[in-house]
DNA sequence: CTTATTTTGATCGTTTTTGATCGTAATTCG
DNA sequence: CGAATTACGATCAAAAACGATCAAAATAAG
């Protein structure tokens, strides 16, 4: 009957690991080895692969998917090396070491918050977002509490927003609300929609502390909307490559900046060396 | 004794093989030393040749096709060809014939109401839903405006439900609910869950037309939640699977019965090669 | 018919991948 | 809060696959 023996190569292996991960959200490494027929070990190897192309995330017990819904993956483009995701990611993994076990967090659409999210899955979270994207991530959890803010969906970026949003937002409160923006300058922060710029103005407002995640290419670049003034937030992360002349205003400002390290791409297994 | 005697030619030998290759997607070095009737040495020569000539691509362990395809074909043999989903398909496609162009809809979540909500992506709607995965399907789209139900996720299913959905859904007015259901018996319509059936009955409020979803194999069952009475749904479609029994009782109702023809299965063999 | 060239098949050392073991860390349970 | 259980990562040996080399066979040329 089945006669899959064929295909044993490392990389059709993860290609199946990865249908069997996006199908079920979430998957155990006993599973996997069961349905892959192939040792614990191989799944550890690929799934570390997997998990450093973030397509998957790792969690004691078993991974989760992270790759986007409609995605379709590709053999042979690992990496798409791209400056700006480098940046994202090392702010995502700063971003994440804000957020405590039992956190209610609110987490905005947008990239860099989409990949603070990937960082989140797994853990024992409640999680309040307006993104689609970021929610399908949690859906297959188990260990989050997921709250989708309702409303009119933003076609381009999948984020709910106007009126219904900032309704549901009054009767809300978070511990963290993690916004993204489009511009930053010294007057404050921007977005490029006007409604979406009022629906983050709530969720600043049902949020004890208001963290925005940028990467320096964003600074001196302003948009549309102005969303928040610099004294309404509490925490800034941005990637290392912001400039001095940055560095030195918000060291006047009562905002707390975290700057997140970049990880370079020439070493992948730069760690655990003692 | 020899099959193959007339075309023993390298150049008739990379043909077949690429071939072979071709048509499986990925083949391993021994499988083509069977098929070819060759040593390995001389496959991997001829590998090479054609990975140079890019129209395969080696890996450890065999080789992909590159030719004009870009990814391989899918490992898994995807869908069970379940026969519930016939009976499925064809509801949505008959529930879609009573959505006009322009409505405003009303998408609940479950399988049913999925296959129904891929039937109405591309028509101008709007669309709004509890349903995560019924939004995925909307989020790309421009002909929709999509609206989605907040609320706690309920992780099993992807649908918000609960008080902030309700509280939602009450300033909100749509022409036609979809909604679906578990069971159906004498009584009326259930679902699983308590919370997500006060959510659907707020649904029902919300619209002019409630209309219910639910394949043939549902009558008979309930579950532990009563949803709505007979006379509270305007509109039934079911797969022309529904017994006479059934047929008769609901006749005798206010509710009207649509019944969905069910194209008859030449699905069974459904990979199409080429 | 002999020789040169090309192609093929086999062997061997090296590299990659895999599976198992074991100590450690995390999680659960009492 | 501590013990038992489970899961994890690192290490190592076995297996598979690879590339290179060389001799034999087939083909072509003189």
């Amino acid at each position: 009957m089945n006669s899959q023996t064929s295909a044993n190569t490392s990389m059709a292996r993860r290609a199946r690991m990865l249908d069997v991960i996006r199908q079920q959200g979430f998957v155990s490494i006993p599973e996997l080895r069961d349905s892959l027929e192939v040792s614990e070990s191989t799944i550890r190897r690929d799934l570390e692969s997997l998990e450093e192309s973030g397509e998957a995330r790792r969690t004691h017990g078993g991974v989760f998917y992270t790759g986007s819904v409609t995605t379709v993956r590709q053999f042979q483009r690992g990496n798409p090396s791209d400056g700006a995701w480098d940046k994202k990611r090392a702010i995502a993994l700063e971003a994440a070491k804000l957020v405590n076990d039992h956190d209610t967090v609110l987490l905005d659409g947008g990239s860099t918050t989409y990949e603070l999210a990937k960082q989140l899955v797994g853990r024992p979270l409640q999680i309040v977002t307006n993104s689609l994207p970021v929610a399908n991530l949690f859906s297959a959890s188990d260990s989050v509490d997921l709250v989708i803010l309702g409303g009119a969906i933003h076609n381009r970026t999948g984020v709910t927003h106007g009126p219904f949003t900032d309704q549901m937002l009054e009767t809300i409160n978070v511990q963290k609300a993690f916004l993204s923006v489009a511009g930053v300058n010294e007057k404050g922060f921007y977005n490029s929609n006007l409604l979406l710029v009022e629906t983050e103005r709530c969720m600043m407002r049902s949020a004890d502390r208001t963290i925005i995640v940028a990467d320096s290419t964003k600074f001196g670049r302003s948009s549309l909307a102005r969303m928040l003034e610099w004294n309404q937030v509490d925490t800034l992360v941005v990637d290392e490559d912001l400039s001095t002349l940055w560095r030195d205003r918000i060291d006047e400002l009562d905002t707390n900046l975290i700057l997140a390290p970049l990880i370079n791409s020439q070493d992948t297994h730069s760690n655990s060396i003692s």
